[in-house]
DNA sequence: TCAATGTGTCATAAT
DNA sequence: GGATTATGACACATT
C-alpha cells in the first residue's frame, strides 16, 4: 500500500510537474477530490506533499469566493487578483517571509516535518530547537538567548500568523502570501494539515516528497492557488523577475491612486531604520534601491543581494540577542533617538523592536537565517559569503550598519562605509576596550555553561506551585507512585482517615493490632495516602524527597524523564527498624507481593515499620503513631485522658509526638534550604545576564557615541578646512574654532573664547551634581 | 574503602 | 510555661 501510494504520488508529482512545464496547468487536487477519492485517500492519507494545494482548495471554497480552480473564468479572476496582490505587496518590502519556519522544521530533532501543522509553536518553544535556531556560530550565546529567543519568536508569533514553509514559492514570487490576508483560514489549514500529516511525520520517504513538495509549491501561486508553470527554474532570477513583473505593473498598470497605501507601507520600512531625524527626502534615497532597479536588473540583484545579507545579519541579530531585543528600548526611547545620526546602534534596536512587534516586517527580516541558502527557492545562495562566520552579538550589530550603508546617502552614511567594505578595517576593533568584550565573553560562556535560570524557574512553578509548606500532591510524583501502587496492598486503600490527617493503618502481625505511619499529614508531605503506599512499596520516600528530586531534577531537565525512577530511590533506612526486624529486612520478592497473600504483605509492611511504631507496638500503645504525630494538641491530650496509660507509655508516646515532629520540622527545614539555595542560584544567573545585557549595551552606546564624535570630527574639519579669510587663506585651527549655536548655525570664534565657553559647559553639571 | 548524599534524631533557640 | 517550629549537628545507611 505504501509502495503503491508513493509510486502514484511520484508519478502523479512528475507528470504534474512536467505538464506545467510545458504550459498546461494541472491541478491534481481538483482531479483528486472530486473525481478519485480513493485515489486520494491513498495520496493524501499521510503526505504532506498535497496539503498545500489542497488547502488553495479549502481557501477558495472557505474565503467565500467559491470560484472552482478550473474554472474558465479562473484564469481572468486569479490573474487579476494575482497582479492586484503583486502590487499590493510590493510595498510592503515582502522578502520570503516563511523560510525561517520551514527551515525550522528541517532542523528541528523531533523529525516533525511539517511546516504547517499547528505545532509549530511547540518547535518554536523546543530549547533545542532554539538553539540549532540560533546557529552554530552562536554557542557562546545559546544559553542566554535561549529562552528570550523563545520568548521573541513567540511574541512574533502572538502577532504574526503563524507561517509555514510550504509557503515559500510565494513569498518569492509576490512576497505577501494568501496567510497574510487569511490567518483563520490558515488555523484551519493547519488543522487539516495536522491530520494530513500524522502519518507523514513518520514517512521515511518525507525528504523526497518534501523536495517534490518544494518543487510543486514552486508551480503553485501562492496568492491565489493558481497552479502555472515554472517559468523561472532560478530562485534569484525569479525573485527579481517578480520584483521587475511588480514594477512594470506599477508602472504600466496601476495610477499612483491605486496605491495609496504605497507611502503608508513604505514606511514600514523607514520604520526599520531611526527616520526621526532623516530628512524627508531619505526616502526616495531609501527607495531607491528596490525601485530603480528596472533599469538595471543586475544592479537590482546586486542591492537585494546586499539587501538580502543585511537582513540575514539582523536576523542573526535576532536569534542572538533576544534579551536585548526585550530589554531594548521603545522607539520613542531617547537612546534609540538620540542617536539617530550614528544609525548603527538605533538601526539595530529598532529593528530588533519591529521585529518583536510587527508581524510582517519581522517575519520579513527573520527569515534571513544562514539557513535559508539550504531551499531551493530562496536567493540567497549566493549569501552565504556574506555570512559573518562569527556570529557574535557585536559582529551581528555591525551588519545593521550596513543596513544603513544600503538606506542612507553615502553623504550620510560615514560610518556605514567605515564597515561595509571588507576592506576597511573593523572599527570596533579600535573602539572596544578588549577587556570589556573579554568580560562579556567570559559571562556568555559562564551563563551557558550553567543551566538556564528562567527555565529552572519555569519548571519550578511546574512541579512547585507553592513555594511553601505544602504540596499539591497532584504535581507530585508520588501520585505516580500512587496508582503504580493502589494495587500492591489491599491495606492501603482500607486506609482510614481520621479527621484531618489520615491514618495509615495497616495489617500488622495480629490482623488487628494497627501500624503506624511516622509521615504525617502535616508539613509538606500532605497526602498520607500516597505515603502509605511508598511505605508498603519499602521505599522510604515521602513528599519531600521527591520534591528534592524534582527541584534537582530541572538542574538537569533530563532527568525529568527519569521521576518513575524516583521510587527506587528511595533509602531503605532499616536502622529505623527494631534489631528484630533488622534480622529479615530483605525486601520479599516480587512474585511474593504478586502472589498477595495478606500474611506476607503483613509481615513485610512490619518490617517497614519505624523503630518508634515497633516501640509503640512493643508498649501496646493503642493508637496509632499517625495520631500521636499528627493529632492537635487538644485531641491528643484528649485521646490520652480516654486511655489509662502507664508512665512509660505516656512517655514512649510524647517522645514518639516529638520525634514525629522533628522530623517532618527537619524535611520542611531542608526543603527550605534547597528552596533558597536555588533561588539564590537563580538570581545569581539572572544578575549575570543582566550584567551582560547592559554591558553589551554600554559597549554598542559607547561604540554609537565613538562614531558620532567621528563624524562630527569629520565634518568640522571639512567645515573648517574650506572657510577662507579675507585673503582667501584658511583659518588655522589652532587659532578659531567653529562653535554650534543654539539656533542650529555655525559660527567661528576664536579658539581662546571657544576653551572659555567649553569650560562654562563643564562646569554646569558639576555645579548641578553639587 | 572512601566520599557524597539522604535521612532520622537530638539539642537548642525561636515562635 | 508548654507546645510547636526551625535549624545546626551528628550518626547511620545507601550509593
Amino acid at each position: 500500500m505504501l509502495s503503491l501510494k508513493k509510486y502514484l504520488t511520484e508519478g502523479l508529482l512528475q507528470f504534474t510537474i512536467l505538464l506545467s512545464l510545458i504550459g498546461v496547468r494541472v491541478d491534481v487536487d481538483t482531479y483528486l477530490t472530486s473525481q478519485l477519492p480513493p485515489l486520494r485517500e491513498i495520496i493524501l492519507g499521510p503526505s504532506s506533499a498535497y496539503t498545500q494545494t489542497q488547502f488553495h482548495n479549502l481557501r477558495n471554497t472557505l474565503d467565500g469566493y467559491g470560484v472552482h480552480p478550473k474554472s474558465i473564468d479562473l484564469d481572468n479572476y486569479f490573474t487579476a487578483r494575482r497582479l492586484l496582490s503583486q502590487v499590493r505587496a510590493l510595498d510592503r518590502f515582502q522578502v520570503p517571509t516563511t523560510e525561517v519556519n520551514a527551515w525550522l522544521v528541517h532542523r528541528d530533532p523531533e523529525g516533525s516535518v511539517s511546516g504547517s501543522q499547528p505545532s509549530s509553536g511547540l518547535t518554536l518553544e523546543s530549547s533545542s530547537g532554539l538553539q540549532d535556531v540560533t546557529g552554530p556560530d552562536n554557542g557562546v550565546r545559546e544559553s542566554e538567548t535561549e529562552q528570550g529567543f523563545s520568548e521573541d519568536l513567540e511574541d512574533l508569533g502572538a502577532v504574526a500568523p503563524p507561517v509555514s514553509g510550504d509557503l515559500t514559492k510565494e513569498d518569492i514570487d509576490l512576497g505577501a502570501g494568501r496567510e497574510t490576508f487569511d490567518y483563520s483560514h490558515r488555523q484551519k489549514e493547519q488543522d487539516v494539515d495536522k491530520e494530513l500529516q500524522d502519518g507523514a511525520e513518520q514517512d521515511d520517504t518525507w525528504s523526497g516528497e518534501g523536495a517534490e513538495a518544494l518543487a510543486r509549491n514552486l508551480l503553485v501561486d501562492g496568492e491565489t492557488g493558481e497552479s502555472f508553470p515554472a517559468q523561472v527554474p532560478g530562485g534569484e532570477d525569479q525573485t527579481a523577475l517578480s520584483l521587475e513583473e511588480c514594477l512594470r505593473l506599477l508602472e504600466a498598470t496601476c495610477p499612483f491612486g491605486e496605491n495609496a497605501e504605497f507611502p503608508a507601507d513604505i514606511s514600514s520600512i523607514t520604520e526599520a531604520v531611526p527616520s526621526e531625524s532623516e530628512p524627508p527626502g531619505l526616502q526616495n534615497n531609501l527607495l531607491s534601491p528596490l525601485l530603480t532597479g528596472t533599469d538595471s536588473p543586475f544592479d537590482l540583484e546586486q542591492q537585494w543581494q546586499d539587501l538580502m545579507s543585511i537582513m540575514e545579519m539582523q536576523a542573526m541579530e535576532v536569534n542572538t540577542s533576544t534579551n536585548e531585543i526585550l530589554y531594548s528600548a521603545p522607539p520613542g526611547d531617547p537612546l534609540s533617538t538620540n542617536y539617530s545620526l550614528a544609525p548603527n546602534t538605533p538601526i539595530n534596536q529598532n529593528v530588533s523592536l519591529h521585529q518583536a512587534s510587527l508581524g510582517g516586517c519581522s517575519q520579513d527580516f527573520s527569515l534571513f537565517s544562514p539557513e535559508v541558502e539550504s531551499l531551493p527557492v530562496a536567493s540567497s545562495s549566493t549569501l552565504l559569503p556574506l555570512v559573518p562566520s562569527n556570529s557574535t552579538s557585536l559582529n551581528s550589530t555591525f551588519g545593521s550598519t550596513n543596513l544603513a550603508g544600503l538606506f542612507f546617502p553615502p553623504q550620510l552614511n560615514g560610518t556605514a562605509n567605515d564597515t561595509a567594505g571588507p576592506e576597511l578595517p573593523d572599527p570596533l576593533g579600535g573602539l572596544l576596550d578588549e577587556a570589556m568584550l573579554d568580560e562579556i565573553s567570559l559571562m556568555d560562556l559562564a551563563i551557558e555553561e550553567g543551566f538556564n535560570p528562567v527555565q529552572a524557574s519555569q519548571l519550578e512553578e511546574e512541579f512547585d506551585s507553592d513555594s511553601g509548606l505544602s504540596l499539591d500532591s497532584s504535581h507530585s510524583p508520588s501520585s505516580l507512585s500512587s496508582s503504580e501502587g493502589s494495587s500492591s496492598s489491599s491495606s492501603s486503600s482500607s486506609s482510614s482517615s481520621s479527621s484531618s490527617s489520615s491514618s495509615s493503618s495497616s495489617s500488622s502481625s495480629s490482623s488487628a493490632s494497627s501500624s503506624f505511619s511516622e509521615e504525617g499529614a502535616v508539613g509538606y508531605s500532605s497526602d498520607s495516602e500516597t505515603l502509605d503506599l511508598e511505605e508498603a512499596e519499602g521505599a522510604v520516600g515521602y513528599q519531600p524527597e521527591y520534591s528534592k528530586f524534582c527541584r534537582m531534577s530541572y538542574q538537569d531537565p533530563s532527568q525529568l524523564s527519569c521521576l518513575p525512577y524516583l521510587e527506587h530511590v528511595g533509602h531503605n533506612h532499616t536502622y529505623n527498624m527494631a534489631p528484630s526486624a533488622l534480622d529479615s529486612a530483605d525486601l520479599p520478592p516480587p512474585s511474593a507481593l504478586k502472589k498477595g497473600s495478606k500474611e506476607k504483605q503483613a509481615d513485610f509492611l512490619d518490617k517497614q515499620m519505624s523503630r518508634d511504631e515497633h516501640r509503640a507496638r512493643a508498649m501496646k500503645i493503642p493508637f496509632t503513631n499517625d495520631k500521636i504525630i499528627n493529632l492537635p494538641v487538644e485531641e491528643f491530650n484528649e485521646l490520652l485522658s480516654k486511655y489509662q496509660l502507664s508512665e512509660a507509655q505516656l512517655s514512649l508516646i510524647r517522645d514518639i509526638r516529638r520525634r514525629g515532629k522533628n522530623k517532618m520540622a527537619a524535611q520542611n527545614c531542608r526543603k527550605r534550604k534547597l528552596d533558597t539555595i536555588l533561588n539564590l542560584e537563580r538570581d545569581v544567573e539572572d544578575l549575570q545576564r543582566d550584567k551582560a545585557r547592559l554591558l553589551r549595551e554600554k559597549v554598542e552606546f559607547l561604540r554609537s557615541l565613538r562614531q558620532m564624535k567621528q563624524k562630527v570630527q569629520s565634518l568640522y574639519q571639512e567645515v573648517f578646512g574650506r572657510l577662507r579669510d579675507e585673503n582667501g587663506r584658511p583659518y588655522s585651527p589652532s587659532q578659531y574654532a567653529l562653535q554650534y549655536a543654539g539656533d542650529g548655525s555655525v559660527l567661528l570664534i576664536p579658539r581662546t573664547l571657544a576653551d572659555q565657553q567649553a569650560r562654562r559647559q563643564e562646569r554646569k553639571p558639576k555645579d548641578r551634581r553639587k
